[in-house]
DNA sequence: ATCCCGAGGG
DNA sequence: CCCTCTGGAT
């Protein structure tokens, strides 16, 4: 995608969502950590029904361990991957407390070395509890990014620095929940509505949905 | 490449 | 029924 058209894309979606943010549910910086952990392979809303009532009782590192593994998996079980999800916090936790002095890191290495925390999550925690200037490639960002040709790429490390290249960075952290914004709600993996589609015509997408489905006959 | 793994939507 | 959801570890 040309230079002006990433101008002009990011310039529509800013239009339709002035303030984009996250849509998980935490009250610091360890639970955003927590959150995103639980929110592999699960939807934000699936998320926040269940930390509601854990992060009430559950604020830091030291509180998560003495609630223990089998209440939390209470807690998580209407959670996809419930089991090594659990399993994970616990053990992130545990370090933090040890290594961290019960803070959350703000460096990459730190991060990654988490159980259950890869390069997405960690690029989560530093665009959206400390301003980093990164992407956090999930499957929305992938998908989108290489459906209309934002940034093409085989694995979401190569989608991220194909970003890098072509969004500048102050402008990164809102382009990040832009585009996953988009892939949620618009860009669908199943059935993306691109009828509605404020940036269709920037789109290289080959297979594009431009009528909305009628209503099944009835039989 | 495979496993983990529940809820919600079509 | 089938697919997808802000993936990570082996």
């Amino acid at each position: 995608m040309k230079k002006a058209d990433v101008f002009e894309f990011f310039r529509r979606l800013a239009e339709e969502n002035p303030d984009p943010q996250t849509e998980l549910e935490y009250g610091n910086v360890y639970q955003l950590l927590v959150a995103v952990v639980l929110s592999a392979q699960s939807t934000d809303v699936g998320v926040n029904k269940a930390t509601r009532a854990l992060f009430r009782e559950v604020k830091t590192p030291s509180e998560m361990i003495a609630l223990g593994e089998e209440e939390l998996k209470e807690h998580i079980k209407t959670i996809g991957l419930f089991n090594s999800k659990a399993k994970n916090v616990i053990a992130l936790s545990e370090i933090l407390e040890r290594e961290h002095g019960g803070e959350v890191p703000a460096d990459r290495d730190s991060l990654t070395a988490l159980p259950g925390v890869g390069r997405k999550t960690a690029n989560v925690v530093l665009n959206s509890a400390h301003g980093a200037e990164t992407f956090a490639v999930d499957t929305h960002i992938f998908r989108v990014c290489n459906r209309t040709g934002m940034a093409k790429g085989k694995t979401p490390l190569a989608v991220e620095l194909g970003l890098e290249k072509k969004v500048p960075g102050p402008f990164r952290v809102g382009a990040h929940h832009w585009l996953i914004l988009h892939g949620r709600y618009i860009c669908k993996a199943r059935m993306p509505e691109c009828w509605r589609c404020p940036v269709v015509d920037l789109c290289s997408f080959k297979a594009k949905v431009l009528e909305k489905p009628g209503r099944k006959a009835k039989s």
